[in-house]
DNA sequence: TGAACGCAGACTAATACAGTCGGCGTTTGC
DNA sequence: GCAAACGCCGACTGTATTAGTCTGCGTTCA
């Protein structure tokens, strides 16, 4: 897990808006389109989180994406090892095996175990992933929503609605330019 | 801070022979020898430890590096700040103010203070930066030398001493290949 | 004076990230 | 049955970063 990717802002922002969606699939062009982010490349973020087993998918028109289990218990661990891959933080290069007082072969007590330098990157690493572990969707949506004023949810829900219906029950409303 | 790079791993292990090292500067040359990487890679590293603070720098023939502090005021979080410079774990894109509900301009309240979602990425790099900063040179290396056999850090000494010696007093031992 | 130093900057190759595009299989509404 | 709206896959582009090299300049010391 190296650089925490825009991947995984777009990815967290989009499952905060499936909290509490559970019977309505949303289509991952439409929650581009909600949040203006481009949606051929969220089109190939929730693939991942499908194959994580954090979103479940229905195919078809009229299908699109849910949280595949409640909220609180998708941490932002799973979220970013789902997007990213376990991409190490430090990636060691063994140069104590290396020394030039060796020569040509290093004795075994150089190399056994893990360098105490990349002990340390570990333990780093470590305490990175367990604040990622400790939040989950569900915590942060709801600080996330607190500071929002009370219709807002209503809002965004709607707008989603007459995204979908506006596109399956009517056939107008292109809603991409060329409005002649 | 994104992916602790090789050039840290350098970095580190080279400043770990420079503990208890107070009055014989060593040259990135044979710091790279000692180590097996490459000389010209060390060379681009060590200037930046200088501008920290962190090495103190003696120019001319016979010059080197030493440490500019004691070790135990040596971090690992200072070391790969002065290395990487300070490179965000993640960077905010502030989609949160896009969201198509908002229309062109957003509320204040959207955008004001932290996202919650970058919240919890900051306080996860303050998590890694916290246990960085935990770690001394001195902490480190005396759990390095630890695995090695007692003579091991005399034999390193020896070894730099042998290289500065060797081409100064007599011209001779040109210490790369090419024996005759 | 010249070799051994540090230091700066230009340069290259390989990789990763953000973003796009086109094609394919599936489902649904008409 | 057809077309549109879906998910899914792979190939593709441009840009940024990383690892690593090379050349040249100023300084010190034998
Ligand atoms: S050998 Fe890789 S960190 Fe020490
Ligand atoms: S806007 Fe960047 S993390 Fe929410």
């Amino acid at each position: 897990m190296a650089h925490i990717t825009t991947s995984v802002e777009y990815g967290i922002h989009c499952l905060l808006w499936l909290v509490g969606n559970d019977n309505r699939p949303v289509s991952s062009r439409d929650l581009a389109e909600l949040q203006g982010v481009s949606p051929s490349f969220l089109a190939k973020i929730f693939p991942r989180l499908e194959k994580a087993g954090i979103v479940k998918a229905s195919e078809g028109v009229r299908g699109g994406y849910l949280l595949a289990r409640p909220a609180d218990r998708i941490s932002f661990l799973d979220v970013v090892d789902a997007i990213e891959g376990e991409k190490p933080l430090f990636d060691c290069q063994e140069v104590r095996g290396r020394c030039a007082v060796f020569g040509a072969q290093a004795p075994g007590w150089a190399t056994a175990g893990t360098c105490a330098i990349h002990a340390v990157m570990l333990q780093a690493e470590k305490a990175m992933r367990d604040t990622l572990a400790s939040q989950t969707l569900a915590s942060v949506g709801e600080r996330f929503m607190r500071k929002a004023p009370p219709a807002f949810a209503d809002d965004v829900n709607g707008w989603i609605s007459d995204r979908v219906s506006g596109r399956a029950t009517r056939g107008g409303r292109p809603a991409r330019d060329v409005p002649d």
